[in-house]
DNA sequence: TTGAAAGCGCTAACAC
DNA sequence: GTGTTAGCGCTTTCAA
């Protein structure tokens, strides 16, 4: 565009360069670029012309340095806990994650720990004062994120309500979850309106709390619920397969099943069109996620329960960054939040 | 572990601090932290203590500013480009770029572009000095990236051998590349020598450089091809098959299909096996990739042209340190890397 | 409103 | 070998 006075090769200019420039003072130049309040209007232009004659960018370092402040943020991703990228669960979070921090003029940074001696490169990297802030999901109950995180003091949300022994007592990172108890509820009150009496319920992996909210969302409707209508999945496909077998064979009886996520609900919904069972004629069917991927392919449409996914990314970030901007770090932690679900109804219940 | 002493909140202890307490110059505590070159051991000994007792970190914008070394690289997602994160092959990719980076001290940036407007945000991201390089991939001919960073003048590795206008022509990125024209050839010569004769090609996007490429690499081969053999997809399942039975309308003595890549094969083959034709017997089958998602799901088991993804990734980043351990960032542009390919026999053909 | 000056925490010459 | 010192480029009092 504007011709660049390509300067010493590999040498940027300053904010030395760009007063010298624009003949005013370093503190001049440096207000104006950081928005130029209580600067004339003549001098913010000269100075601004100087910018971008010179194709002046401030020095991040430096600017760190003294301000103490990154623009980054760490997304912490660790390799058991997810297929990381293949998930659209994850995707979809990070997007939305990656959407807000661009709206507060932040950066991503990915921190891929890909086994327990990762730590310590993350917590070197984290204590660094690399990034303002971290975010991070809910972690197995041996994981030591959290006390890495705790160590080096640096502010976190999590995804996800932690489930980690004690999280409930220690002085708890706020985090972001879904109403996943509620959404449960919703959906088996659902399946009582269509006056189904029989309802089944294929549960998540006992150590991810998603899962046991939902199982116990389940319960609070059904609280006499036989334990035999309750079968374990993984959250895979395949366990959803399975489970809807297991359950076939203990209660062949059975009319309705609220599956923990949609994956699960696809798995069982095939066993049931291979036993030669109508859905939602013989049996109804209702998941969890509204995962789109997965809801567009089952046949009939799932009926199923929305979160929104990309939402609690973004809300993830809007936390944290209520916290940076919090005056006292440790004073009065702010609250977690809960975002509502909402009952998707589609064909199969 | 070791009992901390909480100072001042927020405060983390500096150089000076472990200086201080170890009873040596700062000077001496920055070579003990950098390796400890030509410091006597007990010197050593007694700032490491310090360092251990004061949970020392050293502050990376203070070193990036004199150093001007950030040990962070960006890598440049364009949404556009890929379904990201679903993608298989990209999370190959990505994750050997994390391992390589990993083994190089430095740190992942992701940089997510989800529009033109966009460019603003990263070419300000990449020229305020926040990472040493930047990974990107080969993008649509009419994409800003290669001008944003050629302006930024970042150092930069393409993944995948850029095809924009000009691109062979200006002072070129280097670039890691699989040998597709190769192994392309090997895949077409493999069903020659198994006496095929009439072998069909499902060509990828006519705006990737890999899709053209690879039907390059089968007309070297096939000098003297009919145009009806070819059909067009786009690397989805979906257009595979659609390939696949439109060569069957216009070629229906095919008797061997090259698709140029896996996903399009699987859905070549879930037409051919509709068509009551038998694989290989009736029509042999190679694809290319080797993703283990699609070949794990093939019947028969896929042959197919093997690249080895995550290696990839690692070279685009040891390409990188090397063009940044250069004296001279203009100085003889390090070549480009194209890495072999290698048929993989399996049952299909 | 603007400028001068003092650092932010660290590394790298250069002395000793 | 070890310490002293001079910045890296920027923001931010404090004066003017």
């Amino acid at each position: 565009m504007s011709p660049m006075p390509d300067p010493a090769p590999g040498s940027r200019p300053t904010l030395e360069a760009v007063a010298a420039r624009a003949g005013v003072s370093r503190a001049t130049v440096s207000r104006v670029v950081n928005g130029g309040a209580g600067v004339r209007q003549p001098l913010v232009d000269k100075v601004r012309r100087a910018v971008e004659e010179l194709g002046y960018i401030p020095n991040h370092a430096a600017r760190t340095l003294v301000t103490r402040r990154n623009g980054a943020v760490a997304v912490i991703i660790a390799e058991p806990e997810f297929r990381v990228f293949s998930d659209p669960f994850f995707e979809q979070q990070v997007r939305g994650i990656s959407r807000e921090l661009t709206a507060h003029d932040s950066q991503l940074v990915l921190l891929w720990v890909e086994g327990p001696g990762d730590y310590d490169r993350i917590s070197r990297y984290l204590g660094g004062g690399h990034v303002d802030g971290a975010l991070a999901f809910s972690v197995h109950n041996d994981d030591e994120l959290p006390s890495v995180i705790r160590r080096v003091q640096v502010p976190a949300v999590f995804g996800g309500r932690p489930g980690w022994p004690g999280a409930a007592a220690e002085p708890a990172f706020p985090y972001v979850d879904c109403d996943n108890r509620g959404g449960a509820r919703e959906a088996v009150r659902h399946l009582l309106s269509l006056g189904r009496e029989r309802i089944a319920h294929i549960a998540g992996p006992r150590d991810q709390t998603s899962a046991i909210d939902r199982i116990d969302g389940y319960r609070d409707v059904l609280l006499d619920a036989d334990a035999g209508l309750i079968a374990q999945g993984d959250f895979t496909v395949e366990s959803g397969a399975r489970a809807m077998a297991e359950l076939l064979e203990r209660r062949p009886d059975l009319d309705a099943v609220f599956a923990a996520n949609d994956l699960m609900a696809s798995g069982a919904l095939r066993v049931l069109r291979e036993r030669g069972l109508r859905v939602p004629e013989d049996v109804a069917l209702v998941g969890f996620d509204d995962m789109a991927s997965v809801v567009a392919a089952t046949e009939p449409a799932l009926t199923t329960v929305r979160q929104d996914i990309e939402g609690m990314g973004r809300l993830m970030v809007r936390l944290l960054m209520r916290v940076l901007n919090q005056a006292e770090p440790g004073a009065g932690a702010p609250g977690s939040v809960i975002t509502p679900t909402e009952l998707v109804r589609r064909a199969s219940a």
